[in-house]
DNA sequence: CGATTTGATTATATTATACAACAATTAACA
DNA sequence: TGTTAATTGTTGTATAATATAATCAAATCG
């Protein structure tokens, strides 16, 4: 509670606070409005985090009307170009627990976009399938995607070739 | 429950189950083992986040021994590069929701890395440093992780000028 | 002075992610 | 062949990250 630390603050309220405000701003290393990042700097992990939060922010603002979230069509993506896999390995191709994904295909296939369906030759499967209308789905949010979230990311990138950039980001996805 | 989708499955189960195995291998487009990425291949969101997740896979585990996650370090990183810099700016600076900064700076202040102090011409205002005991642990993590973390990185970029990558990551992040 | 804003906090909800356990099924093998 | 081991989808649960609303004290401003 902020009662609890209240307790040892007025120490400092009541005596010299205004000339504290005076005599300390010599000493205060920061009062200005320029905010090093320090060691955060040089971080690849720092920069790729940040980049990834703003891309993911424009993914799900160019998908809002889609109702779609960046996962949804990663597994969407998968599916339709892979149909028939099994949900283990569509889960284990996008990096996903396959606890985690039965939730996310629920909702799919709640929503008609995709399906699981018997798989052939072993009864604990399910091959995962895009319905007509996942298709459908999943073309024109790609084709929207490409047009304003995709593009975007380009022209911010400027001259910088996308396609070394996608190398790089290859380099460092393949640690793992 | 399993149990639930069972009941309408052994339609399938009991009898078509192997001739459909032999018809469908031939429509089913994907029983091997190569899966494609489909319209994910080109997208930059995927690469990134993928890469951002093996990255910070990397770092757990270098930071294991400091029991470090990557929040945290970016705290004791910005309050070490900006003391006295009030909370609020700390939270502003990393993109944390100043709401859930609490907890986080909670813990660092429990581990007494970092300290709350009252700040200087406003009550309200935590001034935020780093303990001797922070600044040492803060030097030594960050030590390490240039050492085992950014260097594995690097070495996984190979010849890219990884100052040429954080450009550009940082023209993506500069979107938000 | 009163109204509004700001800073820190709490409570709460959602999403992402991880792990353990389980039942049904399949594979391995002695 | 029959028992054991491994796989598949699932549930339950726990934690971390993130977002929002509401609260309270303190500062600011008209």
């Amino acid at each position: 509670m902020r009662t609890t630390r209240n307790v040892t603050k007025p120490k400092t309220a009541s005596s010299g606070a205004e000339s504290a405000a005076g005599t300390e701003r010599e000493f205060a290393t920061n009062g200005g409005n320029d905010i090093s990042l320090g060691c955060l700097e040089g971080l690849l992990g720092y920069s790729l985090r940040r980049a990834q939060l703003a891309v993911f922010q424009d993914f799900l603002h160019c998908m809002k009307d889609f109702d779609l979230r960046p996962a949804q069509f990663s597994v969407l993506a998968i599916i339709g170009a892979n149909p028939g896999l099994k949900q283990s390995r569509v889960s284990e191709a996008l990096g996903i627990n396959r606890a985690n994904f039965v939730a996310l295909l629920d909702e799919l296939e709640q929503r008609k976009l995709a399906r699981r369906a018997a798989a052939p030759g072993d009864r604990r499967s399910n091959a995962l399938y895009l319905t007509p209308k996942g298709e459908v789905f999943l073309k024109e949010a790609y084709q929207h995607l490409i047009a304003q979230h995709e593009r975007r990311l380009e022209e911010a990138l400027g001259s910088t070739n996308k396609q070394l950039l996608l190398e790089q980001l290859g380099k460092l996805a393949a640690l793992s």
